[in-house]
DNA sequence: TCATCCAGTTAACAACTGTTCTCTGGAATT
DNA sequence: AATTCCAGAGAACAGTTGTTAACTGGATGA
């Protein structure tokens, strides 16, 4: 399909990196919607114009983070919910995994909680889509799971909205804490691990009230 | 203890209250770090030097913008949690409350979502100074439940942040869904009534599996 | 009534912004 | 070997930014 790609295609991918790079450590103090094209490339090192090379504007670059920053993360998750063992456990793994990912990437977490709601229209939806992406997924393996016997699609739908929602929640407080002494992020681990462990216990008694719920559509 | 302003202070306040609102205008297209002083000094209608009257910096603005969009509802908050009747009405009658209060002050609750994790450290802080009061609230009005009996001060608090982040969920779902047709808004209203009814089936299972929990501190 | 105060004005500053057009030199193609 | 291509450079543009200093005029308090 791609045979090693020709040395001029090869440098512009660098810089076109360079630029992510530049822009996602410039976003640690700041939000998109104020960061300058020319103060990228300053901080690149490379002419103002070259930045029309790669984007069209710093929205364009801002889609193109999301990607970097939630793209690859989609087969991590899959495996980490899928995985066997007892919802103890499970929990347990989860939360260890989102705890190593804000550890490794935390610019890349920092700049997802940011966008979310930030000030960029395009960056916002794209972040959206990528959380809708992940919820259909987590969907999908929870409904493999025997626990699942009884539920309807929306429910199903709602309870991994959930789960991605608190993720991300999560993924805040630990970033949150990166800095401050180990007895803070213990205590982060500790909340995160009850709060999944109160929705996990939710979730099995679900079907117990499911009856009282027949009211509303 | 006050007795009716004079006629200058009064003005001073009007005018204050004018950069307020302005600022809450424009930040719905954009993010506090990169709102300028001269936009919104432009968009009262007054000289750019006249800002510093009132505020330091934008990030002033910002955190008294924090006060006037949360300051307020603390009573609210308590008085939705604490009233009687069954677990179902109350979830009802707290999801009839934020899409009521989205209605009717979507610029609060966007600005508020936006600068959560914004680019603006004394923003974030009097945001989360304001969050960590909320659920303490939210737990003492807990403890009083019936429900309670049993819960340890760190459970109770952990499940009284789960609930205001769902809360903050919730909100922020509506607010996306503001333009959009009525049966979006309805199912919005389906999917957090049953995201909080899943919430307290697990606080009324909570108790069960508290021996599995015994193993970790 | 007169002196003080102070919210808002005016003018000016150096520095910065996004975008345009033109140019260059090495890689890619023929 | 000759030609085309194109990532990046350079210069210039009209506008914008935050901040300073010195001012005005109406409310305030003696």
């Amino acid at each position: 399909m791609s045979h090693t790609l020709g040395i001029r295609q090869a440098q512009k991918q660098k810089t076109r990196q360079a630029f992510l790079d530049a822009a996602l450590a410039l976003l640690e103090e700041q939000s998109l919607s104020s960061l300058g094209l020319r103060e990228v490339t300053r901080a690149v090192g490379v002419a103002p114009t070259a930045f029309y090379r790669h984007f069209r504007s710093t929205a364009d670059l801002g889609v193109a983070l999301v990607d970097e920053a939630l793209g690859s993360l989609h087969p991590m998750v899959r495996t980490t919910v899928s995985t066997a063992g007892g919802s103890e456990e499970r929990i347990a793994r989860a939360i260890e995994l989102i705890a190593r990912h804000v550890d490794t990437h935390p610019a890349h977490v920092r700049f997802i909680a940011r966008e979310r709601h930030g000030g960029v229209q395009p960056v916002r939806e794209a972040i959206r889509a990528q959380l809708v992406r992940f919820a259909e997924e987590v969907k999908a393996e929870l409904a493999k799971d025997p626990e699942a016997a009884g539920w309807n699609d929306d429910d199903l739908l709602m309870l991994a909205h959930l789960y991605v929602d608190q993720m991300l929640i999560t993924a805040s407080l630990f970033l949150e804490a990166l800095e401050a002494p180990a007895q803070d992020r213990e205590r982060v681990t500790q909340v995160a691990t009850r709060q999944l462990r109160l929705i996990t216990v939710g979730r099995s008694h679900w079907l117990d009230q499911a009856g009282r719920a027949a009211t509303d559509t």
